[in-house]
DNA sequence: TATAAATATGCTCATTATGAGTATATTTAT
DNA sequence: ATAAATATACTCATAATGAGCATATTTATA
């Protein structure tokens, strides 16, 4: 048995991913680590690659060493604060990733990259640290999220057609009927319109269909590893990808994704936007982070009865004095919400354009 | 890099848990596999150590093999069907667990245990293939989680008087103030009363407060391991841990903990519960199944409203035979529900005993 | 200083969802 | 024929939700 469990080892690797949120001046932002020699496990030395598109950005990403670390938890804790000096606070795990090929290098006989990810809010946005971590808004990784403006025109211009035309060009009748109904249900042609929480899908849909930069980038790894020439690749694609938002390194943009829904699904029915606010808050400000992360709209007043009169938070009595007209109340958020059974969070309706 | 890389290897397996769930004859059953050696990664080859209660239960376990697997899942599918002859359909990732001394034998030197916990749902219930697997009633692990027959006597009797005890006389005042206010939120002691998806939050607290048959356990194997003689326990602590559920392998119990927590809190806004049920079923079976499930009654006129209105399944004009009073009508799910935005799950009431 | 613009807050009203119950229908067992 | 069991339909009160109007309090500016 032990004898076994050695020869396992030898070929897969865990790490950690930190998704890291913030949310500033009404923008969502997650942390990003530029240098990809941290994270390719590339046995490719020389490097004769060229990309076509640049995929320098990437979560942070640090390996997991049992012999240091108690848990999971508390070795992501540790090289997050070497990287970034940040001290996260609360995190929660995303989701593991052990796809093959999450690393397109993998096909040229590196070792599998298992990687756990956990979602971090924070508060501040001062950066130290040893890496170059960055902030970057995450509507810039998907630019048909937003929707605070209204319905994203590249829907209507490059997404809708492009991805209506793929569907219909699929060979196999069947395979093509059940990505109609995936694109139906994923871009809302159905009644019930736009889902905010179906991030992955969406992007899932996107990245098949090759129009997502990615999607582009491992298929000409995977031609450059196994020999062949690079295959050609139109301008007119290129030009989508690049519509289509920011590439980032490996299956980091899938995983992003993975983050968004899950905390527009929490949204729900969790107060977990409390993280990304200072102690006392307006009810804008808190109202603003939900728009902010939910991608959409809410209705002033409504939201505040929510909020209110669901108890999740109380004045403080004190106001706020910066803002512009009347001033508002200051609020803290109630920990008692918690443990009380109604579902204390805030709703996002559904789309209402 | 590799290198830190493959020193890093030899410190940790990364192997899979399957929850595999079945309800049938209102017993929401996992199905658990008996022989712990293929679970223990002990190097302790001299089996002198006698455990004061049988822990022979567990959760499937295989390990991963990133060389034959293409994805986690494949690698899930593969072994469960090796080892129970199950054929396994929809599954869904629960968590990652990979806290120090999960198997408290890595004290003695072992490497790290993480492992992928899958939730799979099925239909059958024939079981074949290599392994000793068997269905167990998975209230037989929390015996305080069934309030279908009304509040299980065990929490007043056993639980309540026992845990309050416990936090009272922790010596920490502000731990003591923490334990408190974990065990209210918990147990409901606060007026919202019983939340029943804080399945894991109550396991947690009775295996802290020593309650449970595997924190007595693993005192005993840690007091072993690190040499000192076996700390005595007094009968009536065993007869509480015998009271409080079968024992299960390693921290296997709490994965089951989690699983169950998980589903219950989807019952509320998926409709998970089809791929428990046959194609077509009445209206009680369905309810029947999400009772088992939630641990708790609903109301069963409303409860057709819910699903019929809400449209989650479709009659299908045929009519069992086999029941007792008028004939119930067949249903089938509806798959459209799952694109359509409203709410598609059913949902658990509040406490109301 | 008067007024407009901006923001906060309070309140109403229609619609829908939920919890609980009564009433009726259709079957099997005796 | 009648009781028991089950399914199904409907009612009603209350709560939650979505949308909007009205008023209050401030700053900016004519």
């Amino acid at each position: 048995m032990s004898n076994n469990v050695i020869e396992l080892e030898t070929s897969s690797v865990i790490g950690l991913n930190a998704i890291i949120i913030a949310v500033t001046d009404e923008v969502p932002r997650i942390l990003t680590v530029y240098d990809v020699g941290q994270l390719s496990l590339s046995p490719l030395s020389s490097g004769q690659m060229e990309p076509i598109i640049d995929d320098k950005v990437a979560l942070p990403f640090g390996p997991f060493d049992p012999k240091i670390h108690r848990t999971l938890e508390l070795g992501l804790h540790n090289w997050v604060e070497k990287q970034t000096g940040l001290d996260l606070g609360y995190v929660e795990q995303l989701y593991t990733f052990g796809d093959r090929h999450r690393d397109p290098y993998e096909r040229a006989g590196g070792p599998r990259l298992v990687s756990v990810g956990y979602i971090a809010l924070v508060r501040q946005v001062p950066l130290s640290g040893s890496g170059e971590a960055e902030w970057h808004n995450w509507y810039d990784f998907f630019p048909w999220e937003d929707w605070r403006e209204g319905r994203p025109i590249i829907i209507d211009n490059i997404i809708k057609p492009n991805l209506k035309h793929w569907v219909e060009h699929i060979v196999d009748s069947q395979e093509r009927e059940i990505n109609r109904e995936r694109f139906s249900i994923a871009f809302g042609i159905e009644p019930a319109g736009w889902d905010f929480e179906r991030v992955l899908e969406r992007y899932e849909l996107l990245y098949e269909a090759g129009m997502i930069g990615e999607a582009i980038r491992d298929s000409q790894i995977r031609a450059f590893i196994s020999g062949q020439s690079a295959p050609d690749v139109e301008d007119k694609r290129v030009e989508i990808a690049k519509s289509l938002g920011t590439i980032m390194a490996l299956d980091n943009r899938r995983i992003l994704a993975t983050a968004l829904g899950r905390i527009r699904g929490k949204l729900k029915y969790r107060p977990v936007v409390f993280d990304l606010l200072p102690a006392t808050f307006t009810l804008l400000q808190l109202q603003l982070v939900v728009e902010a992360l939910g991608g959409v709209r809410l209705h002033k007043q409504n939201f505040r009865r929510l909020v209110v009169t669901g108890g999740l938070v109380e004045a403080t009595g004190q106001r706020d004095s910066l803002s512009r007209g009347r001033p508002a109340e200051l609020f803290r958020f109630r920990r008692e919400a918690i443990s009380e059974r109604t579902a204390s969070g805030v709703g996002l309706p559904a789309a209402r354009f």
